[in-house]
DNA sequence: CGGTAGAATATTTTT
DNA sequence: TATTCTACCG
């Protein structure tokens, strides 16, 4: 295997690449060819005899690890796969858990908390102790206990600080470090883990079993991580363990693109690499590939301002370009017609749609822009929104599978034990939860146990309900070792949320059963992969990969891409609009009186500005709709700070452009589900036709009013004798046709 | 126990 | 404005 690519690299790549020993740290401004050299290296390894497995690449999204795995298998010959240890620091050490985890007290089969479960239990926790909502806000609190975790300050510790307590007792949370405490016990009786804990857990085990650690560290000889400069304590702590042996550790990242420390990111681990170990040979990739000069001058002249960095001249050898443009708008809804009318003329030269991206601050701000690109009938996608896994109506099936697998998994249990609705109300189940308290064993153990169940204090209907619902759930704990795809379907059959969803059949309902038919496909594809992939092989595979629904969509449609400046990292575009620069929102109001938090939000503008390979468009408003209040502002501290040389004259607009009648919104798979094609013979009843008499199992006699075989899915509009028009997806629809 | 109406509240986001 | 949460009534 000889790879001849080493030629197009240049000398500081190509050095990064060949340097294998010691700890190394490449610093790799935008535009710099990073993945490249990353993967490049990789195969350098290889190459030079490493086995495969003995190579560690971690990376913080799925996205990156799914495209570096993509890139790697490009250029390693394939007959070669015993596979690199590659994905994200979560699902690399989740795998080592699944393996260990029984000698840190765990079954290996436990199950993974995501953020709303985690909110959920808090929440809990401070309604139990009767506890003021506004100072104990359940979301700021777990983001707390979240940050501290990241922190490596675990209870006992946090108990032992005198300053930390100090401060609760300030800000009236004296109450704080007993909900940290109940929370980690919550999870720990669960057999659960959150998200923090797959890191914790990690770093507990190598601290605690030595010999543990020395077979890891044997294992993975070489240690590459993507994007450093985003790691948080926890992260830096496993890296040093498992690195220690060989030291073999080589470190990708950026520290002027450092935007994610408002999640614990500390920027000086990248910061602090060359003293904590010696002899640290230092790559900069400082060439730029992507953007012209006049862009990579002007972002250079932005970021300069910022006082915590590592020296780098980042320059580009491309065109000069046309310098950036600046536009100051009346109102954000002027912003988003201007901005439109340039994509529509930029559109009608020959660009692509696609060419274009739009950056803003905050979500919130992309509806002006919507409305300005709807009127003009350009095609858009918003990115951002709730992952398909994050549904309410998959989560809701998703806890019967986590149960089914663990069934001391409390905060699964209670998501489901009245849903489908089944008559065990709140009282109930305060009743049960505080009994489960007492006792110190798990809710299922609560109700399913006869005779514990007896010694609380309820009806006899209730504890009738509660019974069907233990049998119920035994019988279907009775499918374990069954198919996956026949688990999903008789449990979701025996448990009535089909049912549920087809008695009320709003058009949120018919969308929440299609939904539930996707992850039903999901599951098949999943179990047909491999005949070896059990139930909790694919909880696992969804819990840690939150693919957001639209990413998914690989048709070929040509759109104009609307993101947050955070979402657009890593990304790249010919024309790049950054909207609402103004104070207050960009910096955003938050982050204006602290040093740091400044800097963090001018890295943020660096990045924006980044991303852009021909020409950056820049605007502000001087007034926007916000809260539903119109406020005055001011225009962004960061707009002085740029070199004006490279900006042309800022142009003032405030008049309303002309826009053509509106169009039916394209709304291109805006917040839609990106659909595995199914064979369409499964969800299509042939031959039926508008005008036909069918009977339903609830809804009894109608007639059917139209049909919509669009999205794959056949719904049928039918007015019922008694109940009226419903729409109906023949898929589940139990109907049989009359006439 | 369950649904709904009115109040409260409002970055950035991945795992 | 838009979403999420709480309190109350049937």
């Amino acid at each position: 295997m000889k790879l001849n690519v080493q030629n197009s690299l240049n000398p500081q790549q190509l050095a990064a690449v060949k340097s294998t020993e010691g700890p190394i740290m490449i610093i790799a401004g935008p535009g710099s060819g990073k993945t490249r050299v990353i993967t490049e290296r990789i195969a350098h390894l290889i190459n030079k005899e490493v086995k495969a497995e003995n190579i560690l690449a971690l990376t913080f999204t799925n996205k990156a690890a799914r495209e570096m795995k993509t890139r790697i298998q490009q250029i390693i010959n394939n007959n070669h796969t015993s596979p690199v240890w590659m994905g994200t620091f979560h699902s690399i050490f989740a795998r080592i858990l699944r393996k260990e985890a029984n000698l840190i007290g765990y079954d290996n089969n436990f199950t993974i908390y995501d953020n709303e479960d985690s909110v959920k239990i808090v929440r809990r926790i401070v309604t139990d102790l009767k506890l003021d909502k506004d100072n104990y806000n359940p979301k700021y609190i777990y983001s707390k206990i979240s940050f501290l975790k990241n922190q490596l300050i675990n209870p006992d510790k946090y108990d032992k600080d005198p300053t930390l307590k100090e401060q609760d007792q300030k800000n009236k949370r004296s109450q704080f470090i007993n909900i940290y405490k109940k929370y980690c016990n919550a999870c720990r009786e669960s057999n659960s883990m959150d998200f923090d804990d797959l890191l914790l857990k990690t770093h507990e085990l190598f601290q605690t079993k030595k010999d543990i650690l020395a077979f890891y560290q044997e294992s993975f000889k070489y240690i590459l991580i993507d994007e450093y400069q985003d790691t948080n304590k926890v992260q830096d702590a496993i890296i040093k363990q498992i690195g220690e042996k060989y030291k073999n550790i080589c470190i990708v990242g950026d520290d002027s693109q450092s935007i994610y420390s408002f999640r614990g990111a500390n920027i000086n681990n990248m910061l602090n690499f060359k003293t904590f170990y010696k002899d640290v040979k230092e790559f900069k990739l400082e060439q730029n590939y992507r953007s012209t000069q006049n862009i990579v001058n002007a972002a250079n002249s932005l970021i300069a301002y910022n006082k915590y960095k590592i020296d780098k001249t980042i320059f580009s050898k491309n065109e000069e370009g046309e310098k950036i443009q600046l536009f100051e708008y009346s109102n954000g809804r002027n912003e988003g017609n201007n901005i439109s009318a340039m994509i529509s003329q930029s559109i009608q030269y020959g660009n692509k749609k696609s060419d274009h991206a739009i950056l803003y601050r905050t979500n919130s701000q992309s509806k002006v822009i919507e409305d300005g690109l709807r009127k003009r009938g350009i095609n858009y996608k918003i990115f951002g929104g709730l992952s398909f896994y994050q549904r309410k109506e998959i989560k809701d099936v998703m806890a019967f599978f986590k149960l089914l697998v663990n069934q001391y998994d409390d905060e699964s249990l209670l998501r489901i034990i009245n849903y489908p609705t089944r008559g065990i109300g709140t009282t109930t189940i305060l009743k049960i939860r505080q009994q489960a308290e007492q006792k110190q064993i798990t809710i299922w153990e609560t109700i399913s146990k006869p005779d514990i169940l007896n010694t609380i204090e309820l009806t006899k209907n209730t504890k009738k309900n509660i019974s069907f619902f233990t049998i119920m759930m035994n019988e279907i704990f009775q499918l374990i070792n069954n198919n996956i795809f026949e688990i999903a379907k008789t449990l979701i059959d025996k448990t009535g949320i089909i049912r549920r969803l087809q008695d009320d059949p709003t058009e949120e309902n018919i969308n929440r059963l299609e939904n539930i038919g996707e992850l039903l496909n999901s599951i098949k594809l999943f179990s047909m992969r491999n005949s070896n992939n059990t139930l909790i092989d694919f909880i696992n595979e969804i819990s840690l990969d939150e693919t957001k629904d639209n990413e998914e969509i690989h048709d070929n449609t040509d759109y104009v891409s609307l993101m947050t400046v955070h979402q657009s990292k890593g990304l790249e575009f010919p024309y790049v609009y950054i909207v609402g620069l103004e104070n207050g929102l960009f910096p955003s109001q938050r982050n204006m009186r602290e040093r740091q938090l400044i800097e963090e939000e001018r890295r943020l503008f660096y990045v924006a500005m980044t991303r852009a390979i021909k020409k950056v468009i820049l605007s502000y408003a001087i007034s926007r709709f916000q809260f539903g209040t119109i406020n005055t502002t001011s225009k962004s501290l960061f707009l002085e700070e740029i070199n004006h040389f490279f900006i042309q004259k800022v142009k003032k607009k405030y008049e309303q452009v002309e826009t053509k009648p509106t169009i039916k919104p394209p709304k291109l798979g805006h917040r839609k589900l990106t659909r595995i094609k199914a064979s369409n013979d499964d969800n299509y009843i042939k031959g039926l036709k508008i005008g036909q008499d069918i009977s339903h199992n609830i809804f009894g006699k109608g007639e059917i009013k139209s049909i919509d075989n669009t999205n794959g899915n056949q719904k049928i509009t039918v007015l019922f004798i008694e109940h009226g028009t419903k729409i109906l997806l023949t898929k589940f629809a139990k109907i049989k046709i009359l006439t």
